[in-house]
Parts: structure tokens; C-alpha cells; sequence
DNA sequence: TTGATTTCCATGAATTCCCATGGCATCCCT
DNA sequence: AGGGATGCCATGGGAATTCATGGAAATCAA
């Protein structure tokens, strides 16, 4: 299997948009980009979608190369397929981490999320995910919150694992 | 994979219909343009279509070979390969990037799409489309928010992938 | 000629490159 | 165990370059 994301790391964002990267996310990126060799720098593809999302989910070349695969195997024209096509390849970008293993957000996209002056990674499997850290407190937190207030006391969450939806 | 198209980008467009290319896209089609080297103008392929489309698709070199590959593939004469080879090789015209990374768009052209000056550049895999913001703002928009907006809250579009439809 | 197209130059803003710093952890030597 | 030395990491600043855009000059077309 893939290397895996792993982790919350909170960065500072500088006045030009430069962001460093955790370290560890970084060595997942190089692993997964199939172009990327000691030296250089490693490419990843930011989905920034619609104006209802308020994050930017970051892909390793591997995994959207995989979804771009899939989306080609729908049928052209299909209403699902242009979403994704729209969602995936439309709204997003193809960037790399630069020398100092930063990533630079252009203006557009911090303030779509409305990112200041930091910024908080989550990984989540193949991909991660940069939010304004209050915006994550305030809307995450609360739905998982929520979601885990509503099983019996006792549930152990990895049983999840043995059902089948 | 080929080098694909990812982003979506507002431009200007002055009196004499000169727009930039997104420095993003200019990549791709100097990639995807097998004469292209270092220094020269990659060129493109705009299909504009017949009446009823309000958008133009640019394509790469190496991505209108493989559509006329796959349309003369077709059985000579039927009415099928006919309407391709009207809108694909007919209403449709070779160019190429200028010195300054700009596209010349001829005023019939800026016209027959309703562009004033302003011009939205989306990708969609192996093109990107070219829209008047605002028609693009009301028709796709609208047909995208509608149709996301008829699926339950929580649907994450990815899963599409997973379904044959 | 006159209008349109193409080439060339100019500029401000944004982006990228390159170098510098301080902090923390690790390694190594004695 | 002390104490450098080393190296990676997160962060900052300034210089250099690229980008998007506007306009003037040159060329072309009818």
C-alpha cells in the first residue's frame, strides 16, 4: 500500500503565502510523486472546489493521477463526470514544494479558506488537509463532537471496522 | 499520463482580443506540442463549434492528433464521423501562443461566445474552456449547484467514482 | 489609405530564488 | 555525563525573475 499521510502539525503563514510544510507529510509527497528523486522537489495537486469549501485538500501525484484514471473511465458528458471533472480538475492546481520544503498558497486560495497569519494541516490517508485552524476548531470539532455524541457511551469506534457500510 | 490542464483563472481581454494564457496552461501546451522547443510559440487547437455551444475548447497538440486519429477510425461516410469531423476539424481553427504568451481570439470568435473584456479560463483534463464569466457564472454554475444541491448534504462527490453510471 | 493584425517595448505586481537565522534533536568523542 | 559538532527544520528578508497587461510602432491586406 501507498505511504500514508499522518498527523496535525499547525505552520505560520508569512506575508507572501509561504507555508512549511511538516516534515513528515513532505517525505509522503516525495515517496509518492513517480517523477521525484533526491534533489528535487516534489510536486503535489491543491483541491481548492466549490465556494462551499472552506479547505484546501492536497494530493500526492499518485493519488490524483489515480482519480484522474477514474474520472477518464466514466462516460464523457455525464453529469457525474463533469462534476468531477469540475471539482477536480477544474477547481484545483498543480504546485510543488519549493526549496526550503514550503508550499506558497496563492492570495486567492487563502482567502477563499480564509487563512491569516497559521495554518493547520490534517492528514487524512492519501491525502491532507490545510484549514484555518479556527475554522477547523469551530466546524470539525463540533461535527465529530456531535457525531460521537450521538453513539451509546460505550462504543468502541474501531468496531466500525467489521460492519459493511 | 500526458501533462493535463488543472485551474481555472479570470483574464483581460483588450481591444484587439489579446488574452493571456495562464502561465500554468502555456506549460502544458508547450509539453504537449511535439514541435515545441525552448524559445518557439506552441500551438493550440481552438474548436468553436456550431451555434448553440457559447465557449470555446482549446486543445493541445497531441490531444487533437489523438481525437482525429480516433475520428478517422470511423467508417468513411457515416453520418456520425460526419458531425466530428464538421465540429472537430471544421469548426475549429490551429494557432499559437504569441511572444507575450497571449491568444489572439478573432473578433467573430469573441463574438459567437458573447466575451467582453474579460475572459475565465477553466481546465478540463486534456483542454480548458474559455467563457465569458458571466455565462459560465449562470449556466454551469447554476447546473453544478443544482445538481449537487438534489444530493443528500453529506455526499462526498468522490464517491462517484465507486458507481458504473 | 485605412483598418486590422502582428511585433516590439514598458511597467507594476506577484512570484520565485537564494541566503540567513535560531531552535531542537542527534551523534560522537573523550 | 559533558559538550561540541552536525544536521534538519521552521521561519524570515531581499534580490531577481516572471507574469499579466497596456500601448506604440511596424507590417499587412484590400
Amino acid at each position: 500500500m501507498a505511504r500514508r499521510f499522518r498527523g496535525e502539525f499547525h505552520q505560520k503563514v508569512d506575508a507572501k503565502g509561504r507555508v512549511s510544510i511538516p516534515a513528515l507529510f513532505r517525505r509522503v509527497l516525495e515517496a509518492e510523486d513517480p517523477d521525484w528523486k533526491e534533489g528535487l522537489r516534489p510536486q503535489l495537486v491543491i483541491v481548492y472546489g466549490d465556494h462551499r469549501r472552506n479547505y484546501l485538500e492536497c494530493f500526492t501525484i499518485n493519488a490524483i493521477n489515480q482519480i484522474d484514471a477514474r474520472i477518464d473511465r466514466k462516460p464523457r458528458g455525464s453529469p457525474k463526470r463533469k462534476i468531477l471533472e469540475r471539482l477536480y480538475q477544474g477547481q484545483s492546481m498543480t504546485t510543488e514544494v519549493d526549496h526550503d520544503g514550503r508550499l506558497v498558497l496563492p492570495q486567492r486560495l487563502r482567502e477563499k479558506i480564509g487563512l491569516g497569519d497559521e495554518a493547520f494541516f490534517i492528514a487524512s490517508g492519501d491525502h491532507f488537509e490545510i484549514w484555518n485552524p479556527k475554522t477547523y476548531e469551530e466546524v470539525e470539532t463540533a461535527r465529530t463532537q456531535e457525531f460521537l455524541d450521538s453513539l451509546p457511551p460505550d462504543v468502541d469506534v474501531l468496531s466500525f471496522l467489521d460492519e459493511d457500510d
